[in-house]
DNA sequence: CTTTACGTTTACGTAAACGTCAAGTATCGT
DNA sequence: ACGATACTTGACGTTTACGTAAACGTAAAG
């Protein structure tokens, strides 16, 4: 069976528009079968996107996310090419790590807004508490 | 004391062009101080340099980042300012763990094609256990 | 047979985020 | 007084990542 799908459907599905899609395909990033003159997508294609999308929302240009997706697919079966797969893997898994740090940095950042926030909340509530650490805050 | 900077010495530390710093400044992203004509960064400055730098890198377009920024300094006292605020803060925090999913999957998917790489690499070294894996995978 | 849906290529347009001059100003050391 | 240094404001250029419109093909439905 293998199912396939159009260019308009992947479009839905994927919540972007057939010109992205073409556009993804005219930088390399997919390639998908053909009938004719119209595009023919099946899961591999998918998951291409799937993971061409997941790297632009990370905020990735297109050219480091053709670097990526072409990590899925490196059939050579020789040992220095593996091995220099393998190092590629590494620096884009370092990447991500940074970007990961940076999110942790964010979201402790906010929570220290969303607490100072509740604490004047809590203080309009009751000004006396307010006072309070007023006082403490200026010793 | 309370130290300052030109835009120089900014723009190295952070790693930026001052075009780069100009730019922000004219989306309202920075306002620093003026001697005459000339630009003054003070701590409060850097400290938001370092908020757009970061979300930049986290990808978002310079219009979020200036609503981020913008979560930092809101001294407005009132109840109603301070639960939206509340709010707004709780929408880029789920942004913010979106895309940390998001680095969650690319690190495990990469991890994936790591194991299945070093996999590889052993059958390079003993044939025998690729024909075994083989066997297996076929069974 | 025409409309509708779906798709195609080609090509120009555009918003975002800066880069890259150009020309001028202000200060500082010598 | 003079050049080096640091900085300023335009203004136009560039790259990326698509949007948008034109003009056309194909195939099924009414």
């Amino acid at each position: 069976m293998a199912e396939t799908y159009g260019i308009a459907e992947m479009a839905r599905e994927f919540e972007v528009t057939p010109r992205t899609i073409r556009f993804y395909e005219a930088e390399g990033l997919l390639a998908p079968l053909r009938d004719g003159q119209r595009r023919i997508y099946r899961g591999r294609d998918r998951t291409r996107l799937r993971l061409i999308l997941r790297g632009r929302r990370l905020g990735f240009p297109l050219a480091e996310v053709r670097e990526i997706v072409g990590l899925y697919d490196a059939p050579t079966g020789e040992a220095g090419q593996l091995a220099y797969l393998l190092d590629r893997i590494a620096a884009r898994k370092a990447d991500l790590e940074a970007k990961g740090r940076d999110i942790e940095a964010s979201l402790d950042d906010l929570d220290g807004v969303a607490a100072n926030c509740r604490a004047r909340l809590a203080e309009l509530d009751d000004p006396a508490l307010g006072a309070q650490s007023r006082k403490r805050r200026r010793s």
